[in-house]
DNA sequence: ATTATCTATAGATCTATAGATAATGC
DNA sequence: ATTATCTATAGATCTATAGATAATGC
């Protein structure tokens, strides 16, 4: 029995990065508590001293799975803002990242089941939709643009359906079409060096 | 105790449509097999006469919820690439579409799901993107054009994502800019009648 | 005789809680 | 003394099946 609360806030803490990639990969309702904590190497027991529900845990765990990504850049120093929109636009499309749902884009992996989710979980989806949505529109041709903002939520709403598209998809050939297509359509819409 | 097989097909095909409507709502985990048949106005016992199990329903409430639109257009006389390009982006991003997953589109309502959804379902989900690709290709300026099909894809999982996006959204201004923003993007792609 | 549906239930979940155990930390 | 975790279990699901009942249809 691990026992110190420094000990407890690591338990925790990797409680919820376990159910972050476990829920992206099979869904908001796909794993029961029992399940994450024995990951975890935990029993069901504990449960309810880390958290009051377990919709609490998948607030948290939402929380946790939106800043993933950007928590791995700062480890390389670099931020969310400063990566192009094309290498954003690319990798979010890659067959890597609609082959490991688990590391990556919440809404891309749990779109309908995030709007049905309750209401602490959907407010940590709206503000990181707001984030989502500043950056992206800073990245194409700064936040006050009107023009910007709306391609903006063009191309993250093409980027969420088209990995969900060609993570459906069972023939493999359409899946890359699907991909492809939007990456290049995407890309076509970022402002180059000469239109500055 | 209603019996004939006449009548059996119509109750098989009332719990489809029930099935499919729910589904939609709730999820595709979201809905038990006592509460359809309640709604269906019968007991559990008789499900399995229909359905060899639950994922069975599943598989033939989704074909039902993607042949639904089609559907109610033939009722009026109309097929769906008779639809114009604007109109149809425009009725999926209204917020009537936004506020009625249940008779809406099932890849803007269960995407991610979907993806994790066993093999007949996911079949029949591709069946459809592909149905849908080629019909919207189509309103975009030809089936054989291939930047009418890539405009296509882009389309199709903007408009998944959009709906999604706008219904994950806490924030009422925020769901009604990106219907909106997407609606006006998208219809600027759509190629008018001195394109042609 | 066959069969569409019903009642009842087995068996497998899953969330949440109660009470015990073994560490921490004043 | 407090508390982080454990074992055990209550209570509420949910899918699927067994056997009864009451119609259909040869």
């Amino acid at each position: 029995m691990g026992h110190s609360q420094v000990e407890k806030q690591r338990t925790h803490e990797r409680i919820v990065e376990i159910a972050a990639k476990r829920l992206r990969e099979e869904g908001l309702e796909g794993v029961g508590v029992a399940d994450l904590m024995k990951e975890a190497g935990l029993t069901v027991g504990g449960f309810y001293k880390h958290f009051a529900s377990r919709d609490e845990l998948v607030a948290e765990a939402m929380d946790a799975a939106f800043r993933g990504w950007e928590k791995r850049l700062a480890e390389k120093g670099i931020t969310p803002v400063e990566v192009g929109a094309a290498d954003y636009i690319a990798s979010y499309l890659s067959t890597r990242h609609r082959d490991d749902p688990g590391e990556g884009c919440a809404f891309g992996a749990l779109n309908g089941e995030l709007a049905r989710s309750d209401a602490k979980t959907r407010e940590i989806a709206t503000e990181r939709m707001k984030i989502n949505i500043d950056v992206m529109a800073d990245r194409l041709g700064g936040k006050d643009s009107v023009a910007a903002r709306s391609k903006a939520i063009l191309t993250l709403s093409a980027m969420a359906g088209a990995v969900g598209f060609a993570r459906i998809a069972t023939d493999p050939a359409l899946s890359e079409e699907i991909l492809k297509s939007v990456t290049t359509m995407l890309q076509d819409m970022v402002p180059t060096k000469s239109d500055a």
